[in-house]
DNA sequence: ATACCAGGGGCTACTAGGGG
DNA sequence: CCCCTAGTAGCCCCTGGTAT
């Protein structure tokens, strides 16, 4: 489909669906995941080409590098080791995607550049209102010369300063409150991606799987309470209610799933917590798995994940990666490095040689299989 | 002594969704 | 309708180890 068609299309499903209060909501992710599948994934979902959807969906480029995102942008600033690695990442990604690395930008990000559209009509909407209210507000304090809301002097000095040589006049102040306030919200934007990855993650496996395992909808289920799901019992009172962020569910086999786009220590941390309580609500005396999907590129983390233990066996039965010939393009040629320096990265490489630390595609094959 | 790097702790911004 | 909580991931900054 042409670009042009699709735009179409998207508009016109925009206009026929009611104003999106919450653009980052459940409801409104689903519908853009949905309309994403039947419009650009049209051919089908296979185990293989899986991943490319979820990077089209959720990978984006970091604005401040410009690079696709692969590891937290304070470490991946020009200079520092990341950068380099970040390069190697978005040099595969284009090669992989098909795309030259100016534009991979435009051809990512889909579902949170649709959700900011929504987002930016919800605001525009409740906007009138609430100049409306603030003029209100500030009636008490008509002409004290109150700073007018949105006015940032720094940050108008700031651009005004690099574009003195080609200012004819002195823009007003109102042209300066304007400018700054959208320089803030552009800014701001970037904050709220996290809102939409980390259970828009979740959401897309979930897509993924049910399309490219055959898997019924109902099998699959995102952020389902333990005791709903067939064979696990009410926690113990007072414990807070546990819920499971993708779990598959089949005669054969329930899969219980913890997905996280990246990993921090803390959430590390409650692995072996919620694996316990998994435990301990089973019910039935069967196998169930427990399964670790991740974009993670830090080596320590993902080491660990493969390498964890739990009660003296490992505690995921699969370490899943959206695509580790991703991760190998990433590290490099790892064989001239010193070893202190990457002896990390070289362990994940190992485990990912071991078959550990798998792909998207394998696990999806494997579901498939079950 | 210095510079650099990997790793990690704690905090921030933000939103959804539930309850009063 | 407002307030509060839970939960997400990134950002800022510190620490300890290692090579120079």
């Amino acid at each position: 489909m042409k670009e042009e068609e699709i735009l179409q299309s998207e508009q016109s499903a925009t206009a026929e669906k009611d104003a999106v209060d919450r653009a980052f909501g459940a409801e409104n992710r689903n519908r853009l995941i949905d309309r994403y599948f039947d419009t650009s994934a049209s051919d089908g979902i296979t185990s293989t080409n899986a991943w490319q959807h979820v990077y089209r969906l959720l990978l984006w480029s970091d604005p401040t590098t410009g690079l696709a995102h692969c590891y937290e942008s304070d470490k991946s600033q020009p200079g520092k080791p990341w950068y380099a690695r970040s390069l190697a990442f978005h040099e595969w990604v284009c090669s992989e995607l098909g795309t030259e690395p100016d534009a991979l930008g435009h051809e990512i990000d889909w579902l949170f550049i649709r959700a900011c559209t929504d987002l930016a009509e919800a605001m525009l909407r409740r906007e009138s209102r609430l100049t409306e209210v603030a003029a209100e507000q500030r009636l008490p304090y008509q002409n004290r010369g109150f700073p007018e809301p949105g006015a940032d002097p720094e940050l108008a000095a700031i651009i005004q300063d690099a574009l003195r040589p080609y200012l004819a006049q002195e823009p007003q102040e109102e042209i300066w409150r304007a400018v700054t306030q959208r320089v803030r919200q552009f800014l701001a934007v970037q904050n709220k991606r996290k809102n939409l990855v980390g259970e828009g993650f979740e959401d897309v496996l979930a897509q993924v799987v049910r399309r490219a395992c055959d898997v019924h909808e109902a099998s699959v289920r995102t952020r389902s309470l333990l005791y709903e799901i067939p064979g696990f019992n009410r926690a113990r009172q007072g414990g807070k209610e546990n819920k499971v962020d993708l779990a598959v569910i089949r005669p054969s086999m329930r899969t219980l799933v913890t997905a996280k786009w990246s990993v921090r220590a803390d959430r590390e941390k409650q692995f072996p917590t919620e694996y316990d309580e998994y435990i301990n609500a089973e019910s039935e005396s069967r196998k169930f798995q427990y399964v670790f999907v991740t974009n993670e590129f830090d080596p320590a983390r993902l080491m660990r994940a493969c390498e964890n233990l739990h009660r003296n066996s490992l505690m995921f039965d699969y370490v899943v990666h959206i695509n580790t010939n991703a991760v190998r393009a990433t590290y490099g040629d790892l064989s001239r490095v010193r070893d202190s320096a990457g002896s990390s990265r070289r362990r994940v490489i190992e485990h990912i040689d071991a078959g550990r630390l798998i792909s998207l595609e394998q696990w999806l094959a494997a579901l498939s299989d079950q």
